[in-house]
DNA sequence: TTGACAGTGGGAAATTGTGGGATAGAATTG
DNA sequence: CAATTCTATCCCACAATTTCCCACTGTCAA
């Protein structure tokens, strides 16, 4: 299994296009990867595998049902293929750079199966508001990540 | 399989015809697609295989039963076959543009092996009854898309 | 110092979306 | 039954966007 793991910090040019971090670029296809929307406004990037699990997952949803139809809808309007370019690059749409923020520096966050992506003020907004402390938020869970 | 996803606006023309997304374009063949009346007032486009499970399922429903005439006939009767022309486009069925309200701008949503589309104010109407915030709605399910 | 790699910028080429004319067949009318 | 109109389909054209490719810079290690 891939780890995805680390900050990186890159920009967006005027075509919509970032570089891959090369250490994530290292454990992944050129093609095959999708993008969308994530939460508090940001990105996620999923390699294919991880891509395949969440459309299983969609896709299991019976569409006899409205609110399921609704959850489809919702998440395919923000979700595109995307490709990695000659030069390590991926293009964002331009629907996704809006909603996200999206200006010059983009924040890159590995979460461990996927790959995270802020706007680089609107991480840095959010970073005070989230826990203060590492230590603090792990007392109250159970897993050994010491 | 296939993965019809993501969300993409088009304009009719006066002849009745829309470009197909691109994106989609690449996995639909030109020929042996079909398109009906959908769910909530929007129009459903079938590609071959997905079409031909869809018609099996009908072709199983016990015709002694009153209702399963009706679902059939129902069905029937707002489902037409489509080509996508030299330009990639489709031409919808003047009954179907009517029904559906389209007017200018379509707009096609991904729903993994098929594709909704939507006169554009009323999909933007449909939004906002809809569960506001794809957070929100998958609070409910037990699927890991995240 | 040099060579490899990483990140960035920009031009050229291909693709995409859209409008409109031309042609052929169907329908309508005298 | 012929003439005309209508409709649907095919094809050409063009603008705009996207994608591909080449080039430059800076960093790090040999």
């Amino acid at each position: 299994m891939n780890d995805y793991i680390g900050k990186h910090i890159h920009t967006l040019d005027e075509k919509g296009r970032v570089s891959v971090p090369a250490q994530f670029r290292r454990q992944l296809p050129r093609e095959g990867l999708f993008i969308r929307k994530g939460m508090e406004g940001s990105l996620i990037l999923y390699p294919p595998e991880k891509w395949e699990n969440v459309r299983d997952g969609l896709a299991s949803l019976p569409r006899n049902i409205r609110k399921n139809r609704d959850i489809i809808r919702e998440f395919s309007q923000y979700i595109r293929p995307v490709n990695i370019d000659g030069q390590g690059r991926i293009t964002i749409p331009s629907d996704l750079i809006e909603i996200s923020g999206m200006t010059h520096e983009i924040v890159f966050i590995g979460l461990l199966d996927s790959i995270e992506l802020w706007a680089a003020q609107r991480y840095a907004g959010r970073e005070k508001e989230q826990v203060s402390s590492l230590e603090e938020a792990i007392e109250g869970i159970e897993i050994d990540i010491y």
